[in-house]
DNA sequence: TGGGCGTAGATTGTATAAAGTTTCGCCTGT
DNA sequence: ACAGGCGAAACTTTATACAATCTACGCCCA
């Protein structure tokens, strides 16, 4: 459970194990298709913040019923990158600015503590594995795909988050990038370079070699630089400031 | 949202609008209801872990449907306190040793960081409400009501959570109390003296001082001191082992 | 007598239908 | 012409029925 290994994730295990004889390929976990698929399409800004998510409309664009889809959003409300409004329906959230402060320390607590457990369990296996998705970053730069720039850049926070072993850090850090994800949509200045890469890299020598002290810096340096990018004051629309002022 | 005063849950003011006309009183949000009262219940430590939790069996008790009662389990699970098993039902979960220690690393890192907030967010209404806790945790345990105690050890850390106005952190922790109570019920050393209430009490006076340093000292005594009193070897029931050592 | 196989019962997973709520358009009255 | 209210459509919520799967008991055979 704790292993430190890149291995294959369980829940891939046990699709494979549970397709006996179903005619149908992807029966093993319908929903976790559509989780993730929603999740992926909000990672990469795809979807953006207050989109309605029908049942209807997702259940035909997976083929699956409503009750599946509900299930998956009511997973994705509990990890906060989806509100559920009663008798309204799903939308994707819309994070304030406050959550986004918190969102960010709440980042920086975890992902220092996690850089230090991914010193200590370095190994050939992984270094490989994180140079290989540093090259995957660089190219999409270079192939200028925003978007899976920035999944990509997702991506590398939760890789160093499994290789720390630590799989509750790891699920709230799934969260918070998550949310990360709808903050920099919502909130980064206009002209933002090509962001993290090179920090990245820097992260990754660090942990190569085992030097504790500069990784947390650089993982430091590198969220303050990301949350230095965003303009958190009150959201662009007005009805959203209505709604704080009156509302909750 | 960051309201920092003890006020009411947002959820309740919307269960309490949402409630028009229906005749059933309850009908604010059954799905809560029921995991409300699972989670007390485990938090009790009335409900045992590896415990089975029918869907037939959970709607019959709360009146509802198996709809309401899955929608619920499946909440639970998200919060790491029920296991679902494929075609197999919802066991109340079981935490290793390795989940044991995790838990217990997480909560420092966590609630120390909650404790300088508090610390900052300190009013007399605060202190107040505080108080008030300990009071009722000090008779409760001079009731020697073994389960009221359990419950409101965690409530005192939830409420501190609150009080530092970080609903990230707060949500965090909730989970983290949550397993907590399930660790400590599996893995207590047998004869364990009243824990805590002193201790809490004297966090709260730290608090209260605005000492930042002994508040947090005081918590993480707290915390290992809890952690020490258990005994993280592998759980006494032996399938458990086998299931390690075969299976994931 | 012990083990393997098959069927029956029970339980969960999924889909569909009924019920309640919200929203939007239209119509009427001033 | 505009404000307010009525009504229908769309959507969510909840319940129920059906299908798939697992567990357990009993039977048969070696």
């Amino acid at each position: 459970m704790s292993s430190t290994e890149p291995s294959n994730q369980s829940f891939e295990l046990m699709a494979a194990k549970s397709r006996p004889k179903s005619d149908v390929p992807d029966a093993s976990d319908r929903v976790s298709r559509i989780r993730e698929g929603v999740t992926a399409a909000i990672l990469e800004h795809r979807l953006l913040p207050g989109t309605k998510l029908g049942e209807d409309e997702i259940g035909e664009i997976y083929g699956a019923s409503r009750t599946l889809v509900r299930t998956a959003l009511q997973q994705l409300a509990h990890e906060g990158i989806v509100n559920i409004e009663k008798n309204r329906g799903a939308f994707v959230a819309r994070p304030t600015p406050a959550d986004a402060r918190e969102v960010f320390e709440a980042r920086r607590l975890i992902e220092l503590t996690i850089v230090d457990h991914a010193v200590d369990a370095v190994s050939p296996v992984w270094i490989n594995r994180l140079q290989q998705h540093l090259a995957e970053e660089r190219e999409a730069e270079q192939r200028g795909d925003a978007r899976a720039s920035v999944r990509l850049s997702g991506e590398f926070h939760r890789l160093i988050a499994e290789m720390s072993g630590h799989s509750i850090y790891l699920g709230f850090l799934k969260e918070l990038i998550a949310r990360s994800s709808l903050i920099i949509l919502l909130y980064r200045r206009h002209d933002t370079p090509a962001c993290g890469t090179d920090h990245h890299a820097g992260i990754v020598t660090a942990i190569r070699k085992r030097d504790n002290q500069t990784a947390r810096a650089q993982m430091l340096s590198h969220l303050n630089e990301i949350e230095a990018e965003l303009f958190l004051k009150d959201p662009a629309a007005d009805e959203l400031r209505l709604a704080d002022v009156l509302g909750a």
